[in-house]
DNA sequence: TACTATATAAGATTTATTCCTATATGATGT
DNA sequence: ACATCATATAGGAATAAATCTTATATAGTA
């Protein structure tokens, strides 16, 4: 057992997750990368220590990984692209959930200034914020 | 011709992009929803009209009319999803064209206040900052 | 060591999206 | 109105991401 292995075998435990040899892996292979690694770019790299693993171990782990607040996620997968017919400039409150999008308007939003040195070597076109949640009716459904 | 189809034919025009049947039903039907619909919702609300319409026109004209800026969009369809091992508080660059993501950091945007109005019926879980835009390795890309 | 709930492998399935190609049609000039 | 032609469409095949199914394996623990 590695420094590093322990490292993500302590990270499972602590969280009363089971403790498995392709679990390590995939946390291992995550950090790794230091970028925003899609599944697939984590199967390919586990695979090359664990040749037989199944993507959908991959892609359950991930999941379990973020529900546990050991990783996080930028992009919502297999969701379809939604679209807006509204093109003023406004933001949005997205329900986890149930994939309701609403959206809202706020003027202190309108115009956020990224900090220069993020936007050295980049072009914006388009900086919203996006609040991730859980809908009202998402609530009510949850308590009944 | 009624007035919603001929309010539809002159932005169509306005881009300069062909006025056929299908565009104008595409047009109307996601203005109609006054909602956040994605492809497969604006295929079966036009299919009612047109019930010959391809999915492929759907897929096109959706995306053609975002590039036009006729309308736009808010998740990122087609993709997949994107984990990320920060657990810090950060924000996100993310490049249209290539789709890598690179992290920022921003005092200023971590504790943003969304207008209580809009959350009246919605726990936020997470509210982040999205920068979408090209990356300098796309940009330099695009001169040579 | 034996037990049991949970995790895994392998492959099938589903869903969103894109690709292919033959046909149809909108815009333009006559 | 008519011919032309670049572009759009229909229909279906192909691709890619993610999930489901089921038989087997294994981590935690008594
Ligand atoms: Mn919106
Ligand atoms: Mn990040
Ligand atoms: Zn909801
Ligand atoms: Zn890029």
């Amino acid at each position: 057992m590695s420094k590093k292995t322990g490292r993500a075998e302590m990270i499972l435990r602590e969280q009363g997750a089971r403790v498995t040899p392709q679990r390590v892996a995939i946390l291992m292979a995550v950090a790794a990368t230091g970028d925003h690694p899609d599944a697939d770019s984590v199967y390919r790299h586990v695979s090359r220590e664990y040749p037989h693993i199944s993507r959908d171990t991959v892609y359950r782990t991930l999941s379990m990984m973020e529900e546990k607040k050991i990783i996080g996620s930028v992009l919502f997968g297999g969701a379809s692209k939604r679209y807006d017919p509204n093109t003023r400039k406004h933001h949005h409150l997205i329900c986890l959930r149930c994939r309701r999008i609403n959206d809202f308007s706020a003027k202190k939003f309108d115009r956020l200034e990224v900090p220069s040195s993020a936007m050295e070597r980049f072009t914006a076109v388009r900086t919203t914020v996006h609040v991730e949640g859980i809908c009202d009716e998402c609530q009510d459904r949850n308590r009944a």
